[in-house]
DNA sequence: TCGACGTTATTCGAATTTGAACAACCTGAA
DNA sequence: TTCAGGTTGTTCAAATTCGAATAACGTCGA
């Protein structure tokens, strides 16, 4: 058992920094899409993720992984999704177990709608306060860390 | 209603780096407060601020905004807390409705167990994968960032 | 071909979170 | 002093999240 290295100021600093970000935009976000769009954001980025796809689809399992999120808690999203009709599901042509989630017309038409007051709000909380040099050190530290954390995953 | 000004390449990944290292961070320290510690990592918020304050008590909605969570929810975990004697509660002595929120002795021995395991995830998920200019500038934009939305929110 | 083993999506119960409603209380200006 | 208006912490119902358990299905080597 090592001796603890705790962290010094500035590494406090980015510590709490990064914690409290990421709340406050997180906070953010969910209330001006709520507000705005009737959507939650977990259930943005479904919409978001599916539209990016090919025909609009793509595997539960595969998108749970996208978002960062439990498989059941996917099922249970897409659930709400599909009560509203933004999404369908359809079960899978080479995998019977399989079920595609897919995004529907109405589903496009609420996502193109939602998108630009997201936008807005995403420059609002976090974009439009960076300086260019920050932009470009935030993205290729943060994107380390999460492709980094993506290794060492357990299955969900 | 202007023009929408979309996220351009390095700010879409800028954005998307945040997204996912927020997430994927939240994930792997709520892991291993829950494996090593017993605690959630909104109990643990809740136990290191208390010590932080003088006499290791705090007013609830002080503390609630420093969590940057809702009353309703700080309500609930201190409950939890209290239940395993971690924390307890004291009425105000300066305005009735108050509430106080302690930290024992038995939520500080817990607290100390608990921190090294809890710095060292911090480390391996976030702190330790950054350069050392790189950590300047998270702590300087981020810092920034979440004083400008902590002006602007809505009291909950 | 046949299992052993891993995958897939869902369901279930338990834990947590939120905002609204509420009762009780402070505060400051008239 | 009085009282309108804001605060305080809790309770409540509803929504969401997670992991374990489950049933059904692929995959791969012997």
């Amino acid at each position: 058992m090592n001796e603890t290295r705790w962290l010094d100021e500035r590494e406090m600093a980015a510590w709490e920094g990064f914690l409290q970000a990421s709340n406050r935009v997180a906070r953010h976000l969910e209330q001006q899409l709520r507000d705005e769009a009737g959507l939650s954001h977990p259930q943005y980025e479904i919409l978001v993720r599916l539209e990016a796809c090919p025909h609009g689809e793509i595997r539960m399992t595969e998108l749970a992984d996208l978002l960062i999120t439990s498989k059941s808690g996917l099922t249970y999203q897409v659930g709400q999704l599909e009560r509203r009709g933004l999404v369908r599901r359809r079960s899978c042509p080479t995998d019977v177990r399989g079920v595609l989630a897919v995004i529907t017309d109405e589903g496009r038409r609420v996502l193109r709608e939602a998108a630009p007051g997201h936008v807005a709000a995403v420059r609002a909380s976090l974009i439009d306060l960076l300086e260019p040099e920050e932009l470009e050190v935030l993205a290729g530290a943060l994107g380390r860390v999460g492709r980094r954390l993506a290794i060492d995953r357990a299955p969900g």
